[in-house]
DNA sequence: CCCATAATAGAACACCGTTTAATAACGGCG
DNA sequence: CGCCGTTATTAAACGGTGTTCTATTATGGG
């Protein structure tokens, strides 16, 4: 029995990205599976593949909501003056919102694409594009370096960051508190940053 | 038709663990399951079962494997005079090893516990062990500094260590080419130690 | 030689992703 | 108003998965 009018498809994406995220937070990034999104928002598996191309591509678009909202705070964040402070406002951005949302971030670290297919385009610029707001930012610190050069060390430093939060979340770097991970951001920061910064 | 004396246990475990080896580097992760295996060595999946508690099991021994490879070229590492030579060894073991064989490494990265389950403690031990060693040369490296600082450097460097490699097997990192991984490293040791390293 | 034990097979269960065919409701057109 | 093509929606099916269970068979020790 259709119900056409009463969800549009833009709806029932819209509810099933709530699912997973309403999936992921309780029962962990373990429970997403298409019927039990299904089932949540009252529709058939089948219903899910009529609006999307299949799981991969459901869980990269609710993946890619955290994503946006990093991105949206990053943005924000390189409206400080001093390039130095939005680096670091971006780095603390992105452990807040894994710690705020342990398990939607375990979602997005933990999924790979299934038989090894390559991660769509869309979603690879969305990543992308927080290496970019690093890179913007370290250019206008060292207006002096070559592009190269400055790309690098966007790579090294968002890598870096990416390689910390991912093991705040996991619970593989606290010793004592959860304070661990802001503090080994501020030490990358500092040294790193401090380092590169000069000359 | 069993054939009991054929192979012991721990043969067939050892088999068990090559078989993952193979079917990762040739299918990818992805293509890791306990039929498979059982199939590639020639027995039934119940077997596996009476060899391995879970498919965790098996694929956390098979991930052993390559940790312990790392960590043993790792200790041998640490027997350079200067420390830091010693750590940015480390360094390069972890990428090179990352390089060298990307499918098993993805398996490492990407295995997450069915169900939530914790990380068993003796796996859990071999990759801090990782952050042992780091933490060791750190504190041959500044023997006027505090543990916990030692400790917190230790985590900070080879978190971001970790995330860099992470990247360069998913080649999220590369500009052109593929050194762009080493030369991440090398911009990670040179700014974030050397500055970490005075004073 | 027999028997307890341990190795092994095989089937079964519930879940998974994905595809397919059938069905039912809707919008436009006569 | 009624038909009809389009499309939302369901239900069922297929092959694969992890896991458990039972039955069988070989083995080593008394």
């Amino acid at each position: 029995m259709p119900r056409r009018s009463e969800h549009s498809l833009e709806e029932i994406r819209a509810l099933a990205l709530d699912a997973v995220e309403a999936l992921v937070a309780e029962q962990g990034p373990g429970a997403v599976s298409a019927r039990k999104v299904a089932a949540r928002i009252g529709y058939t598996v089948g219903m899910l593949y009529h609006v999307f191309d299949n799981v991969d591509d459901l869980i990269l678009h609710a993946n890619a909501r955290l994503v946006d909202q990093l991105a949206a705070a990053n943005t924000h964040a390189a409206d400080q003056p001093q390039p130095e402070k939005a680096i670091a406002r971006m780095a603390k951005n992105y452990l807040a919102l894994a710690q705020a949302e342990p398990a939607r971030w375990q979602l997005v670290f933990a999924h790979t694409m299934r038989d090894g297919k390559p991660v769509p385009d869309w979603y690879r610029q969305r990543t992308d594009q927080l290496f970019a707001l690093v890179e913007q930012q370290l250019g206008r610190l060292a207006p002096r370096r070559r592009k190269p050069a400055v790309s690098l060390a966007a790579r090294t430093l968002w890598g870096s960051v990416h390689g910390i939060c991912l093991l705040a979340v996991s619970d593989k770097l606290d010793i004592g508190g959860s304070i661990a991970a802001e503090k080994a951001l501020d030490s990358l920061l500092t040294h790193y940053l401090g380092s590169w910064a000069k000359q």
